[in-house]
DNA sequence: CTAGAACTTGGAGTGCGCTCCAAGTCAAAC
DNA sequence: GTTTGACTTGGAGCGCACTCCAAGTTCTAG
Protein backbone atom coordinates (compact mmCIF):
# COMPACT_ATOMS: atom_id res chain seq x y z
CA UNK A 1 0.00 0.00 0.00
CA UNK A 2 2.17 2.51 -0.93
CA UNK A 3 1.74 4.25 -4.89
CA UNK A 4 -1.62 4.29 -5.49
CA UNK A 5 -4.78 6.71 -4.62
CA UNK A 6 -4.12 9.11 -2.21
CA UNK A 7 -0.89 9.63 -2.31
CA UNK A 8 0.53 8.68 1.05
CA UNK A 9 1.74 11.52 3.16
CA UNK A 10 5.42 10.15 2.85
CA UNK A 11 5.77 10.53 -0.86
CA UNK A 12 4.79 14.09 -0.42
CA UNK A 13 5.04 14.84 -4.39
CA UNK A 14 4.93 13.45 -7.55
CA UNK A 15 7.53 14.55 -10.93
CA UNK A 16 5.97 15.40 -13.73
CA UNK A 17 5.93 12.23 -15.19
CA UNK A 18 4.44 10.67 -12.38
CA UNK A 19 1.46 13.31 -12.11
CA UNK A 20 0.93 12.55 -16.03
CA UNK A 21 0.92 8.56 -15.37
CA UNK A 22 -1.61 9.27 -12.69
CA UNK A 23 -3.91 12.20 -14.54
CA UNK A 24 -3.65 10.47 -17.96
CA UNK A 25 -2.88 13.87 -19.19
CA UNK A 26 0.49 14.38 -21.20
CA UNK A 27 3.53 16.20 -19.34
CA UNK A 28 3.11 18.69 -21.95
CA UNK A 29 -0.47 18.98 -21.75
CA UNK A 30 0.12 18.94 -17.26
CA UNK A 31 2.87 22.01 -18.63
CA UNK A 32 0.39 23.96 -21.12
CA UNK A 33 -2.34 24.05 -18.81
CA UNK A 34 0.02 25.48 -16.08
CA UNK A 35 1.16 28.01 -18.83
CA UNK A 36 -2.24 28.44 -19.73
CA UNK A 37 -3.57 29.50 -15.97
CA UNK A 38 -5.54 26.28 -15.30
CA UNK A 39 -3.21 24.79 -12.58
CA UNK A 40 -1.48 27.23 -10.45
CA UNK A 41 2.05 27.29 -10.71
CA UNK A 42 3.23 24.12 -8.81
CA UNK A 43 5.92 23.39 -6.36
CA UNK A 44 9.75 23.17 -7.70
CA UNK A 45 12.60 20.90 -6.76
CA UNK A 46 15.46 22.84 -5.70
CA UNK A 47 17.06 22.15 -9.29
CA UNK A 48 13.53 24.06 -10.71
CA UNK A 49 11.83 20.69 -12.05
CA UNK A 50 7.82 20.78 -11.26
CA UNK A 51 7.11 18.56 -7.75
CA UNK A 52 3.29 18.30 -7.82
CA UNK A 53 1.61 17.57 -4.58
CA UNK A 54 -1.84 15.89 -3.74
CA UNK A 55 -3.97 19.01 -3.60
CA UNK A 56 -1.98 19.55 -7.08
CA UNK A 57 -3.68 16.01 -7.56
CA UNK A 58 -7.19 16.73 -6.28
CA UNK A 59 -7.53 20.16 -8.47
CA UNK A 60 -5.95 18.79 -11.79
CA UNK A 61 -8.70 15.75 -11.34
CA UNK A 62 -11.37 18.78 -10.84
CA UNK A 63 -10.05 20.10 -13.94
CA UNK A 64 -10.56 16.95 -15.92
CA UNK A 65 -13.73 16.57 -15.10
CA UNK A 66 -14.71 20.08 -16.54
CA UNK A 67 -13.39 18.83 -19.16
CA UNK A 68 -15.05 15.72 -19.53
CA UNK A 69 -18.47 17.27 -19.14
CA UNK A 70 -17.39 19.66 -22.40
CA UNK A 71 -15.94 22.73 -20.65
CA UNK A 72 -13.80 25.37 -22.60
CA UNK A 73 -10.35 25.74 -21.58
CA UNK A 74 -11.51 29.84 -21.45
CA UNK A 75 -13.65 28.90 -19.22
CA UNK A 76 -11.78 26.45 -16.96
CA UNK A 77 -9.63 29.53 -16.75
CA UNK A 78 -12.37 31.74 -15.73
CA UNK A 79 -12.89 29.53 -12.84
CA UNK A 80 -9.23 28.98 -12.14
CA UNK A 81 -9.08 32.78 -11.47
CA UNK A 82 -12.11 32.64 -9.09
CA UNK A 83 -10.47 29.76 -6.98
CA UNK A 84 -7.15 31.73 -7.07
CA UNK A 85 -9.23 34.91 -5.86
CA UNK A 86 -10.45 33.38 -2.44
CA UNK A 87 -13.26 32.77 -0.65
CA UNK A 88 -14.91 35.94 -1.51
CA UNK A 89 -15.67 34.36 -5.34
CA UNK A 90 -17.36 31.31 -3.76
CA UNK A 91 -20.85 32.85 -4.40
CA UNK A 92 -19.56 33.22 -7.84
CA UNK A 93 -18.02 29.73 -8.31
CA UNK A 94 -21.41 28.01 -7.25
CA UNK A 95 -23.42 30.37 -10.08
CA UNK A 96 -20.85 29.09 -12.43
CA UNK A 97 -20.83 25.59 -11.16
CA UNK A 98 -24.64 25.22 -11.27
CA UNK A 99 -25.02 26.90 -14.50
CA UNK A 100 -22.14 24.40 -16.13
CA UNK A 101 -24.06 21.93 -14.41
CA UNK A 102 -28.08 22.71 -16.38
CA UNK A 103 -25.92 23.02 -19.68
CA UNK A 104 -24.57 19.47 -18.71
CA UNK A 105 -28.22 17.88 -18.29
CA UNK A 106 -29.32 19.77 -21.47
CA UNK A 107 -26.47 17.74 -23.12
CA UNK A 108 -27.31 14.49 -21.14
CA UNK A 109 -30.66 14.87 -22.40
CA UNK A 110 -30.03 15.63 -26.50
CA UNK A 111 -27.68 13.15 -26.55
CA UNK A 112 -30.22 10.38 -25.26
CA UNK A 113 -32.67 11.58 -27.88
CA UNK A 114 -29.99 11.29 -30.72
CA UNK A 115 -29.49 8.51 -29.56
CA UNK A 116 -33.18 7.21 -29.50
CA UNK A 117 -33.07 8.05 -33.20
CA UNK A 118 -29.85 6.51 -34.00
CA UNK A 119 -31.67 3.36 -32.07
CA UNK A 120 -34.46 3.46 -34.87
CA UNK A 121 -32.19 3.93 -37.79
CA UNK A 122 -30.87 0.59 -36.18
CA UNK A 123 -33.88 -1.02 -36.29
CA UNK A 124 -34.41 0.27 -40.02
CA UNK A 125 -31.90 -1.51 -40.94
CA UNK A 126 -32.35 -4.83 -39.19
CA UNK A 127 -35.39 -5.16 -40.64
CA UNK A 128 -33.95 -4.15 -44.12
CA UNK A 129 -31.47 -7.36 -43.46
CA UNK A 130 -33.86 -9.75 -41.47
CA UNK A 131 -35.00 -13.03 -44.06
CA UNK A 132 -38.40 -12.21 -44.30
CA UNK A 133 -41.03 -10.46 -42.10
CA UNK A 134 -44.24 -12.59 -41.31
CA UNK A 135 -42.93 -15.18 -44.00
CA UNK A 136 -41.11 -17.51 -41.44
CA UNK A 137 -41.14 -20.74 -44.20
CA UNK A 138 -40.91 -20.64 -47.90
CA UNK B 1 -49.12 25.27 -44.70
CA UNK B 2 -46.58 25.45 -46.87
CA UNK B 3 -42.97 25.57 -45.84
CA UNK B 4 -42.33 24.40 -42.74
CA UNK B 5 -41.73 20.41 -41.80
CA UNK B 6 -41.75 17.70 -44.75
CA UNK B 7 -40.41 19.39 -47.78
CA UNK B 8 -44.23 19.71 -49.94
CA UNK B 9 -43.92 17.92 -52.98
CA UNK B 10 -44.58 20.88 -54.67
CA UNK B 11 -41.91 23.24 -53.96
CA UNK B 12 -39.82 20.18 -55.01
CA UNK B 13 -36.73 21.78 -54.24
CA UNK B 14 -34.29 24.32 -51.89
CA UNK B 15 -31.71 26.88 -52.35
CA UNK B 16 -28.32 26.23 -50.63
CA UNK B 17 -29.43 29.45 -48.48
CA UNK B 18 -33.00 27.86 -47.64
CA UNK B 19 -31.36 24.53 -46.96
CA UNK B 20 -28.50 26.37 -44.36
CA UNK B 21 -31.67 27.65 -42.42
CA UNK B 22 -33.49 24.19 -42.39
CA UNK B 23 -30.29 22.32 -41.03
CA UNK B 24 -28.74 25.04 -38.63
CA UNK B 25 -25.73 24.36 -40.82
CA UNK B 26 -24.03 27.46 -42.89
CA UNK B 27 -23.99 27.48 -46.34
CA UNK B 28 -20.26 27.06 -46.30
CA UNK B 29 -20.59 24.20 -44.26
CA UNK B 30 -23.19 22.30 -46.81
CA UNK B 31 -20.81 23.11 -49.82
CA UNK B 32 -17.45 21.62 -47.27
CA UNK B 33 -19.94 18.47 -46.26
CA UNK B 34 -20.41 17.92 -50.15
CA UNK B 35 -16.62 18.56 -51.24
CA UNK B 36 -15.67 16.07 -48.30
CA UNK B 37 -18.21 13.36 -49.61
CA UNK B 38 -20.55 13.27 -46.62
CA UNK B 39 -22.90 14.17 -48.79
CA UNK B 40 -23.25 13.17 -52.44
CA UNK B 41 -23.70 15.83 -55.48
CA UNK B 42 -26.75 17.43 -55.27
CA UNK B 43 -28.76 18.09 -57.83
CA UNK B 44 -28.02 21.62 -60.14
CA UNK B 45 -30.24 23.95 -61.68
CA UNK B 46 -29.95 24.92 -65.11
CA UNK B 47 -27.17 27.84 -64.35
CA UNK B 48 -25.48 25.40 -61.29
CA UNK B 49 -26.77 26.35 -58.63
CA UNK B 50 -27.41 23.62 -56.02
CA UNK B 51 -31.37 22.69 -55.87
CA UNK B 52 -31.44 20.08 -52.35
CA UNK B 53 -34.18 17.93 -52.75
CA UNK B 54 -36.21 16.60 -50.24
CA UNK B 55 -34.37 13.26 -49.41
CA UNK B 56 -30.91 15.72 -49.41
CA UNK B 57 -32.86 17.08 -46.61
CA UNK B 58 -33.39 13.95 -45.09
CA UNK B 59 -29.92 12.60 -44.92
CA UNK B 60 -28.56 15.64 -43.51
CA UNK B 61 -30.65 15.85 -40.86
CA UNK B 62 -29.10 12.39 -40.16
CA UNK B 63 -25.61 13.46 -40.51
CA UNK B 64 -26.32 15.93 -37.71
CA UNK B 65 -27.64 13.59 -35.82
CA UNK B 66 -24.01 11.13 -36.15
CA UNK B 67 -22.06 14.82 -35.28
CA UNK B 68 -24.42 15.53 -32.30
CA UNK B 69 -23.22 12.65 -30.79
CA UNK B 70 -19.63 12.56 -31.58
CA UNK B 71 -18.93 11.14 -34.82
CA UNK B 72 -15.57 12.75 -36.75
CA UNK B 73 -16.18 13.83 -40.09
CA UNK B 74 -13.55 11.19 -41.16
CA UNK B 75 -15.71 8.42 -39.45
CA UNK B 76 -18.93 10.09 -41.38
CA UNK B 77 -17.28 9.55 -44.44
CA UNK B 78 -17.12 6.07 -44.45
CA UNK B 79 -20.53 5.90 -43.39
CA UNK B 80 -21.38 8.06 -46.67
CA UNK B 81 -19.50 5.97 -48.55
CA UNK B 82 -21.05 2.56 -47.56
CA UNK B 83 -24.20 3.87 -47.96
CA UNK B 84 -23.25 5.22 -51.79
CA UNK B 85 -21.84 2.01 -52.59
CA UNK B 86 -25.65 0.14 -52.20
CA UNK B 87 -27.51 -2.35 -50.57
CA UNK B 88 -24.69 -4.91 -50.71
CA UNK B 89 -23.34 -2.91 -47.61
CA UNK B 90 -26.38 -2.94 -45.23
CA UNK B 91 -24.51 -5.25 -42.50
CA UNK B 92 -21.58 -3.11 -42.56
CA UNK B 93 -23.84 0.15 -42.08
CA UNK B 94 -25.74 -1.81 -39.67
CA UNK B 95 -22.28 -2.87 -37.65
CA UNK B 96 -20.89 0.75 -37.98
CA UNK B 97 -24.00 1.44 -36.45
CA UNK B 98 -24.34 -0.39 -33.56
CA UNK B 99 -20.54 0.15 -32.53
CA UNK B 100 -21.25 4.03 -32.65
CA UNK B 101 -24.23 3.53 -30.89
CA UNK B 102 -22.86 1.39 -27.84
CA UNK B 103 -19.71 4.36 -27.45
CA UNK B 104 -23.14 7.00 -27.11
CA UNK B 105 -24.02 4.43 -24.50
CA UNK B 106 -20.64 4.69 -22.91
CA UNK B 107 -20.25 8.29 -23.06
CA UNK B 108 -23.61 9.10 -21.69
CA UNK B 109 -22.92 7.05 -18.16
CA UNK B 110 -19.26 8.52 -18.33
CA UNK B 111 -21.07 11.97 -18.55
CA UNK B 112 -23.92 10.85 -15.74
CA UNK B 113 -20.80 10.22 -13.60
CA UNK B 114 -19.01 13.13 -13.81
CA UNK B 115 -22.10 15.38 -13.29
CA UNK B 116 -22.77 13.22 -9.44
CA UNK B 117 -19.50 14.42 -9.49
CA UNK B 118 -20.12 18.23 -10.11
CA UNK B 119 -22.91 18.01 -7.98
CA UNK B 120 -21.07 16.99 -4.74
CA UNK B 121 -18.87 19.69 -5.39
CA UNK B 122 -21.95 22.22 -5.89
CA UNK B 123 -23.52 21.06 -2.40
CA UNK B 124 -20.05 21.52 -1.10
CA UNK B 125 -20.11 25.23 -2.05
CA UNK B 126 -23.40 25.65 -1.01
CA UNK B 127 -22.41 24.02 2.56
CA UNK B 128 -19.60 27.24 2.43
CA UNK B 129 -21.99 29.40 2.22
CA UNK B 130 -25.13 28.36 3.92
CA UNK B 131 -25.60 30.24 7.12
CA UNK B 132 -25.10 28.03 9.52
CA UNK B 133 -25.67 23.82 9.91
CA UNK B 134 -28.19 22.85 12.60
CA UNK B 135 -28.72 25.90 14.03
CA UNK B 136 -31.79 26.83 12.35
CA UNK B 137 -32.11 29.72 15.25
CA UNK B 138 -30.00 31.26 17.36
C1' DC C 1 -33.27 45.07 -69.57
C1' DT C 2 -31.05 46.07 -65.44
C1' DA C 3 -29.83 46.30 -60.52
C1' DG C 4 -28.84 43.89 -56.69
C1' DA C 5 -29.04 39.79 -54.06
C1' DA C 6 -27.73 35.10 -54.03
C1' DC C 7 -24.91 31.83 -55.84
C1' DT C 8 -20.37 29.52 -57.74
C1' DT C 9 -15.28 27.92 -57.08
C1' DG C 10 -10.64 27.46 -55.09
C1' DG C 11 -7.98 28.43 -51.64
C1' DA C 12 -6.37 30.89 -47.57
C1' DG C 13 -7.27 31.71 -42.70
C1' DT C 14 -9.04 30.67 -37.88
C1' DG C 15 -9.57 28.89 -33.08
C1' DC C 16 -9.03 25.16 -30.21
C1' DG C 17 -6.32 22.02 -27.65
C1' DC C 18 -2.84 20.24 -27.56
C1' DT C 19 1.95 17.93 -29.47
C1' DC C 20 6.57 18.14 -30.97
C1' DC C 21 11.09 19.94 -31.10
C1' DA C 22 15.68 21.92 -29.89
C1' DA C 23 18.99 23.18 -26.78
C1' DG C 24 20.15 23.13 -22.49
C1' DT C 25 19.89 21.67 -17.17
C1' DC C 26 19.06 18.30 -13.40
C1' DA C 27 18.77 13.79 -10.99
C1' DA C 28 19.88 8.90 -9.99
C1' DA C 29 22.67 4.92 -10.49
C1' DC C 30 26.93 3.11 -10.87
C1' DG D 1 32.42 11.83 -11.49
C1' DT D 2 30.25 10.27 -15.43
C1' DT D 3 26.53 8.49 -17.95
C1' DT D 4 21.79 8.22 -18.96
C1' DG D 5 17.32 9.49 -18.60
C1' DA D 6 14.08 12.97 -16.99
C1' DC D 7 13.32 17.55 -16.84
C1' DT D 8 13.30 22.79 -18.35
C1' DT D 9 11.84 26.68 -21.67
C1' DG D 10 10.11 28.99 -25.84
C1' DG D 11 8.18 28.47 -29.84
C1' DA D 12 6.72 26.09 -34.03
C1' DG D 13 3.47 22.77 -35.93
C1' DC D 14 -0.72 19.99 -36.25
C1' DG D 15 -5.53 18.05 -36.99
C1' DC D 16 -10.08 19.20 -36.87
C1' DA D 17 -14.10 21.49 -38.48
C1' DC D 18 -15.19 24.85 -40.28
C1' DT D 19 -15.20 30.18 -41.90
C1' DC D 20 -13.91 33.81 -44.82
C1' DC D 21 -12.56 35.84 -49.06
C1' DA D 22 -12.18 37.19 -54.01
C1' DA D 23 -13.63 37.10 -58.48
C1' DG D 24 -16.87 35.79 -61.29
C1' DT D 25 -21.88 33.93 -62.59
C1' DT D 26 -26.89 33.40 -61.98
C1' DC D 27 -31.38 34.54 -60.35
C1' DT D 28 -35.31 37.56 -59.38
C1' DA D 29 -37.96 41.78 -59.05
C1' DG D 30 -39.26 45.82 -61.10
Amino acid sequence: MNSEDALSQEEETLTIAQMAERTGLSADALRYYEKAGLIEPVGRSAGNQRRYAATDLDWVEFVLRLRATGMSIADMQRFARLRTAGQTTVADRLAFLREHRSGLDERIRALQQNADALDKKIDHYERLLSPQPGTERT
